[in-house]
Parts: structure tokens; sequence; C-alpha cells
DNA sequence: GAGTTTGAAACT
DNA sequence: CAGTTTCAAACTC
């Protein structure tokens, strides 16, 4: 059964139409297209207080699903969707050539609680493979508006069929689709064909048609996607979303459908207010609280999802605020090989995922989505890095500009500012991230950056690096090299500034910012590997830590330091075109170096230990031989010795030699009766100090 | 510390 | 891609 008629189709951007699903279409639809469910249909989706769906798999469709995962932005105004319970979300229609999403229950909060769930309805037609239109989400309302900034032409032309609003009616859904103008805007929904296409089967292991599951991740906050599969047969798809909550990243994935229609990217802008959040686009893996309900073939296509605020498991990233400069961020990151993270203030992102070859896998296919409104613009790369390619940003409306990034290419952004020749390209900027302006011009931007460059950040260098690919030829700066700037430098090699070094002359630092980045930019153009790490991963498979590029030595036999093999500790590999290599397992050489190192090693280590226990023994002696007068510390007895207690202890003792004296006692008595004295003086010094030592104890504690 | 050796990076 | 040059670190004395 179709839901889109011929006009409504029509109406859509030929980007999103599929040609193969439009010829499922039926051509007798009304210009009112109101289209309702087979009644005969058993999987009608379900309502409410129809056929209980469990909130962990909220299957109305059995077909191939197509994920599009969303994540709402926290606080003020971010994507609120929620209810009370699994509130079917109809597609209303407007006056405007709006595609709404309205919720029939409106029970949403703006803050929503952990346990809201969103059921929203989407129309999905036999013959509409995608729905693109601008999206807008308003939690007042409860409506996800498309197309809101449908062309003036597609408003006419919905006039003018007397589809304004055009209905698309779900019987038992309340599926209300307003027309949908070509508005020439990313395309962001991707709605299921009709059940006839083979499936991918889910989690379950249930082959299902296909179907978009429209996903909505939290992050930052805690959140859970529930994949709503509008079922075929009845062409609605569902979206439902349960502990949806207002959080501070919007990512959306979309899975593509699995059918043989290639499958075209889909750019969804969405006015969702989401203030200056970050918006982190990535694949979900199991670990992601985004669940995807999809076929083992499609899990492994999806790249692991580098979410923020702990939706990722192992790669969590760290969203950092680059506010202030506009456009621009500049991040120094030591040891990662760049420092340098450039937020590029865009007016849309539009990235487009390769259509999909015939295949089950959902995800494979999946495409970017890039969410943008007036005052959110999000990039979601959903596609897998490598069937994915970068595409240039189209120019929306704004000037905020929203930029995906692949995980194949690492690229670098480059400043507008002072490189403004060179095109933003965001390399080795860790996959998925996405960089997204702050809304209203706030010109606020975020970079999901691993973690452990979050403490780095707050320094002050801020240079961008730039990669060589996608980057104009450079003119004019091919002289750069015979700068202080060069890969002999190790500092900038290893994308550092120079800082206690013995450079001569040099240009590493922030006073020549701008010579430093003509140099990073040449190194980048004549070696894209120049500041990626020396030392990674060998092949798939092997855990071992391998040299990027190998070693050439000569001379030395790769077992001097000379050899960057053998300085990282590694054993040379295959790649290296070293002469003589004794730097492999089994050289005896090796070996013996290595034993002689250990022993080396073992050595200054003990000698390092002995020094150490030496140093704090003569400490420890040094304060018990120290008197401490000061309050505190170990106080001993004689410490408290003072002038005034020997002179009380004298005239005790004068006292005892004064009786003695009078009761005419012998010289011998008379001095035992004076040490007596002493010895008792001595004891009350020496209890007077363990008394002092204790209260003090006290006090402290 | 000066001089030599070495290999990576730059350059041709 | 190969040969040469430049450079700075590693090494030796």
């Amino acid at each position: 059964m179709d839901v889109v008629s011929p006009e409504l189709t029509s109406l859509l951007p030929d980007e999103i139409m599929d040609t193969e699903a439009i010829q499922d279409i039926p051509q007798s639809q009304p210009d009112r297209t109101t289209v309702s469910s087979d009644p005969g249909d058993n999987t009608s989706v379900p309502m409410e207080t129809d056929t209980p769906v469990a909130p962990e798999n909220l299957g109305l469709c059995s077909d191939a699903p197509e994920q599009i995962q969303a994540l709402t932005t926290s606080t003020d105004s971010a994507l609120n969707i929620c209810s009370e319970s699994q509130i079917p979300i109809s597609i209303t229609s407007t006056a405007s050539p709006l595609l709404t999403l309205k919720p029939v229950l409106t029970t949403c909060i703006a803050t929503t609680k952990t346990t809201d769930s969103v059921t929203g309805t989407i129309v999905t037609t036999g013959g509409l493979q995608k729905l693109s239109a601008p999206f807008t989400i308003s939690p007042g309302n409860h409506q996800i508006i498309l197309n809101k900034v449908a062309s003036s032409q597609a408003t006419e032309a919905a006039k003018s069929v007397g589809t304004s609003p055009q209905i698309i009616k779900q019987e038992g859904q309340k599926l209300l689709v307003t027309a949908i103008g070509k508005s020439g805007q990313p395309i962001v929904l991707q709605l299921p064909h009709t059940g006839t296409k083979p499936g991918v089967s889910q989690t379950s292991g249930e082959t299902k048609s296909q179907a978009p599951q429209f996903k909505v991740v939290a992050v930052g906050g805690r959140s859970e996607l529930k994949p709503v599969i509008g079922g075929a047969g009845n062409q609605v798809t569902t979206l439902q979303t349960q502990q949806l909550k207002t959080v501070q990243v919007t990512v959306v994935s979309v899975a593509s459908p699995t059918s043989n229609a290639s499958q075209k990217s889909v750019a969804l802008p969405v006015n969702v207010a989401l203030g200056q959040q970050i918006l982190t686009v990535q694949q979900s893996t199991s670990a992601s609280p985004v669940k995807l309900a999809t076929s083992q073939t499609t899990a492994q296509n999806i790249k692991p999802v580098q979410t923020v605020g702990g939706v990722q498991g192992s790669q969590f990233k760290t969203i950092i605020p680059l506010a202030t400069q506009p456009n621009v961020q500049q991040i120094q990151v030591p040891g990662s090989r760049f420092h340098y993270v450039r937020l590029v203030t865009a007016t849309t992102a539009s990235s487009t995922g390769q259509p999909s070859g015939p295949t089950t896998s959902s995800l494979q296919t999946a495409k970017p989505m890039v969410v943008s409104t007036g005052a959110v613009r999000m990039s979601v790369p959903i596609v897998p890095a490598q069937t994915m390619k970068q595409v240039a940003p189209k120019p929306l409306t704004s000037a905020a500009q929203v930029v995906t990034t692949t995980q194949t290419q690492q690229r670098l952004i480059m400043p507008a500012t002072p490189l403004p020749q060179i095109q933003p390209n965001f390399t080795n900027l860790p996959p998925g991230t996405v960089l997204a302006p702050a809304p209203g011009g706030g010109n606020v931007g975020y970079a999901v950056l691993p973690a452990q460059y979050v403490t780095q950040l707050q320094q002050a260098p801020f240079v961008t690096l730039a990669s060589s690919s996608g980057f104009p030829a450079s003119t004019g700066i091919q002289t750069q090299a015979r700068l202080p700037l060069n890969g002999y430098c190790d500092c900038f090699a290893n994308g550092e500034f120079c800082n206690n070094c013995n450079c001569n002359n040099c240009f590493n630092n922030l006073e020549h910012e701008t010579e430093r980045l003509k140099a990073i930019k040449t190194c980048l153009d004549r070696n894209p590997e120049a500041f990626k790490p020396k030392i990674g991963k060998g092949k798939e498979g092997e855990s071992d830590r391998r040299h990027s590029k190998g070693c050439n030595c000569k001379r030395s036999g790769c077992l001097k330091n000379y050899c960057e093999c053998y300085e990282a500790k590694i054993m040379c590999s295959s790649i290296c075109k070293c002469i003589g290599c004794k730097n492999f397992e089994e050289s005896p050489e090796r070996k013996t170096l290595m034993h002689l190192a250990d022993a080396a090693e073992v050595r200054v280590q003990q000698q390092t230990a002995a020094k150490t226990k030496l140093s704090s023994q003569i400490s420890d002696l040094l304060m018990r031989t120290t008197p401490i007068i000061s309050s505190g510390g170990g106080r001993l007895p004689y410490t408290f010795v003072t002038k005034e207690v020997l002179e009380a202890t004298c005239e005790c003792l004068l006292e005892q030699a004064k009786k003695a004296e009078q009761t005419h006692q012998p010289q011998a008595e008379a001095e035992r009766m004076i040490l007596e004295e002493f010895g008792h003086c001595l004891m009350r010094i020496i209890s007077s100090a363990g008394k002092a030592k204790a209260d003090s104890a006290s006090i402290s504690c």
C-alpha cells in the first residue's frame, strides 16, 4: 500500500527520490493524499491501546530497518521528544509545506524523564524511499517539522495541487503528512520501502523487511533509543524513543535500507534548539546506548561510535567547547601529532553517502545525516568511513557550516582566518568527530577529542594543522622548508611547539604561527603522514607495534638508536628496508644487546633504589637527630629541655642538695639523693613530652 | 665538548 | 623512484 501520492512524491527533491520506489507509487493517488493502512494488514502499526509493544523492541516493521539515530541536545531547547509512554507521533500537515511529526499525545515536557519515550509515526510509502526535508522538532508543540525551509515553488506546487497540506494518514496511526516541496535542501528522512524487499534479520534473528529505524541517542545524559520499525505492511515507520532525555549531543545515525535502489544520502536539517551543543555522530557499537536492531551483516559494518559523554565505551571523546574565537579554535595536542583542531563555521553541511549496492546490510549503506536548523547544525556521519565520501558542504541558509568527517581519511581542519585559501579539512580528528558551530552566530564550536587530550587543551598554543589532502596546491610556501620549521626538528615533527630546546631562529612558536602553519601545510602536502605517529599498530590482527614506514638503516644493523625501530624498542618488520638488520626476534646480537640492556637497566634500577633508600634513611636520621622546636612533627623529650626546664631542674637538684646538707647526710648519700632527684626530673620531662605529643596528635586529628 | 657516524627527511 | 643533500640525533673519544 502506498502512502504518498504522486503529487507529494513529485514535490520531493529528486535527490531523495528512489526511482524504483517511485514505480511502486500508484498513479491514481488523489491530490489530497490520505493514506490509510490496510485494514486487513495484519502488520498494522500498533497503537497505544493496540498491540502492546515491548519497549526494547518496537518492531512495527519487520522489514529491513533503516535506522536513524538522533541525539538530542540538552537543556533548554534540546530535542525534546518525550512522552509518558509510547506515544505514536503522527505526521501532520500544516499550512506550510511542512512535514510535521506530531505526537498524538502531547505529554512531552522539556525535561524528559529517562523513562519517557516517544513513538513517532513517519509516513512510509511503497514508492517513496526517502523523505527529505528540513526537520524541525519543536518541544513546545511536540512537532517534528520537515522541510521547514521548503522552497516557495514547493509551496506553490502544493497549493496548485491542493495538497497543502497533503495528508497521508495511516489508519489508526493518525499519520498526517504535509506536502513536501522540493527544497533542494539536504534530505533527511529515509523511509522504508514496502515490505517486499529482502530484509535483514534483526538482533532477534527475525527477518525484517526494510524499515527505517529512528533512534534517538542522548549523549551526555543517559538515554536509550528504542528502534522502532515501521511495519512494511502498513507502510508506516514508527519512531520511538525510550528514556529520551535532553542531552548535549545530538547524534543522528541513519541505517540505510537494503533495497537495490540506490540509497541517497539524507541530510536532515533539524530545527532543534541545541544551544551551543556539540553534535557528534558516529556509528554505534553494542556499547552504545543506541540499540541497533540490525542484522549481523549490518553490525560488522558499523564503525565504533565515538560519542560524547560516555555513550561509547572504549573510545570516549570529550567535547571541548571551543568558544571565544569565531570559526577557529586552536588546540595543541602534544603527542598527538597534531595539535590543532579547528572548527569551521558553515552555513550548512551536506554529506552524501555513497549509494549502497544491493545489500541486506542496513548500516552499510547508512548515510551521513546532517541536521541543521537556524539554531542548530548537526552533522552525522553514519556511513562507514570506507564507504563514505566527503562532499563539499552545501550552503544552506545561514553562515554556519557543519563539516562531517570520514573515518578513513584523516584530515585536519585548517583555519579559515590565517589561511583562508586552505579549504577546511578535517583530518586526524577522531572518526565521527563533528564540529558544530554555535547556533545564532555564537561561533562556538565543539570538538570531540580523545579524553587524554583534554587536559592539554588548556595550553596556549593554538595552531591548526592541515593535511595535504584536499588542500589547494600551495603556492609560494615551498620555501618554507628552509625555515626553521621542518621535519628535522623533532618538536615540529611531533606537532609540538619548541620549548626549551636549542633551536636557532626557531619559528616553531606562537610568534611565528603563520610561518608555522605554512610549514605544516607544506609538510603535509609533501607527506600527509608527516604528523602521524611513526609507531603504530601493525597489520590487522597484529598486536605488536610497528614502524609505520619501516627503517632504512644500512650500517647500524638496526641495533643502535639510529634505527627508529630499535629506538622504539620494536623489531624491524617486513616493511623495513634496512640492510644487515639484526633487529629481529631470533637475532643473537639483538638478544645479547637486550640482555646487556636489561642488565644495565637492572643495575640502574638497583642503584636508583639504593640511592633512594639511602636518601630516605638519611632524611629519617636527620629527622631523628634534628630537634624540632616548632610544633608538630616528632617531638622528642629533650626538646622540652628548655632553659626554664633546666633552671627548674637545677633548682630541684639544689634543693635536694640543700636538704641533704641540712640533714647532715654523708656525701655519698647526698649525691644519691641529688641523682635520684635528677632522675625524677628526667622522668617528669619525658612524661610531659609524651603527653604534649599525644595532645598535639589529638589536636591535629 | 668536539668530532664522527648515522639515518630520516628534504630535495633533485 | 632513486640518488643526493641536509640535518640533527646518536655515538665515540
